[in-house]
DNA sequence: ATGGTAGAAACTCTA
């Protein structure tokens, strides 16, 4: 199974490039996210003539999540159960056996922010459900945008970063809340490159410059950590005319 | 200390 997240930052502007990239990468799951529409205006029946199966948690402008799959996906939940949340961040779903979960995690604004608190509230409860799904489902994967760079390595620049969003240690320190439910963060299971990045401001010429962070993960429970072939990040797309800000994350598992 | 860019949508917010 060739699983995959990636933010598009807007499904409407992005959808070219998201059918070329199912084609070029065929990935049996893809989990989206910002994908910016409300549920109404999905594209599914252009996913679906490119042979996919959508589940959307979708709202106006801002947020929204989904989930892609070759095989028919069984809606699990969208959202965080028992968290009351007005942002489509969350939506998860059995797909041949395994429980995948698209994540849009909040950005925090700055540290010190209400934004910052809220993200900081959001990923304690990301913890607290996902100790309850991991109990229950021994196949397990939780991919998307957790807005965290979870090591100095993930960081272009640690120094210029310390304390900044998605840098700052009670953020980090959230994401471990998550880490040691029981994940494994799919891509240090191999040797990569030095300065592997998924995410690139578009200001400034940051891409070209490979000034860059690791904020996109897929996070395996341990039973699918031993079946991970390879974890890579596929730059290409980044590279098109009008990017999305992100690259997609692509995760071989050796399970059927 | 600030701005640079992109997207949605409505002249501002979010990232």
């Amino acid at each position: 199974m060739k699983i995959a997240t990636w933010n598009v930052n807007s499904l409407r502007v992005r959808l070219p490039h998201l059918l070329d990239w199912l084609a070029a990468q065929a990935p049996d799951v893809a989990c989206l996210q910002e994908t910016k529409c409300e549920d109404a205006n999905f594209p599914a029946e252009e996913l679906r003539a490119a042979g996919y199966c959508t589940l959307h948690h979708g709202q106006r402008s801002y947020n929204g999540v989904a989930i892609l799959a070759r095989a028919e996906p069984r809606l699990a939940c969208r959202g965080i159960p028992a968290f009351a949340d007005e942002q489509s961040r969350v939506i998860a779903a059995d797909i041949d056996g395994v429980r995948v979960v698209s994540v849009y995690c909040p950005n925090g604004q700055s540290p010190g922010s209400e934004k910052y608190a809220y993200k900081l509230r959001w990923f304690d409860a990301l913890s607290g459900w996902l100790a309850a799904e991991l109990a229950e489902h021994p196949r397990l994967a939780v991919l998307g945008d957790f807005n965290v760079a979870p090591e100095d390595r993930d960081v272009h620049d640690p120094a210029a970063w310390e304390g900044k969003i998605h840098v700052s240690e009670p953020e980090r320190a959230a994401l471990r809340g998550v880490m040691d439910v029981g994940f494994v963060d799919a891509f240090r299971l191999f040797e990569q490159a030095e300065k592997s990045f998924s995410w690139w401001d578009y200001r400034m010429g940051a891409f070209r410059r490979n000034m860059g962070l690791r904020i996109d993960l897929a996070l395996l429970s341990p039973g699918l950590a031993k079946a991970c072939r390879a974890c890579t990040i596929d730059v290409a797309p980044r590279r098109l005319e009008r990017p999305s800000d992100h690259a997609p994350v692509l995760c071989d598992l050796a399970i059927p």
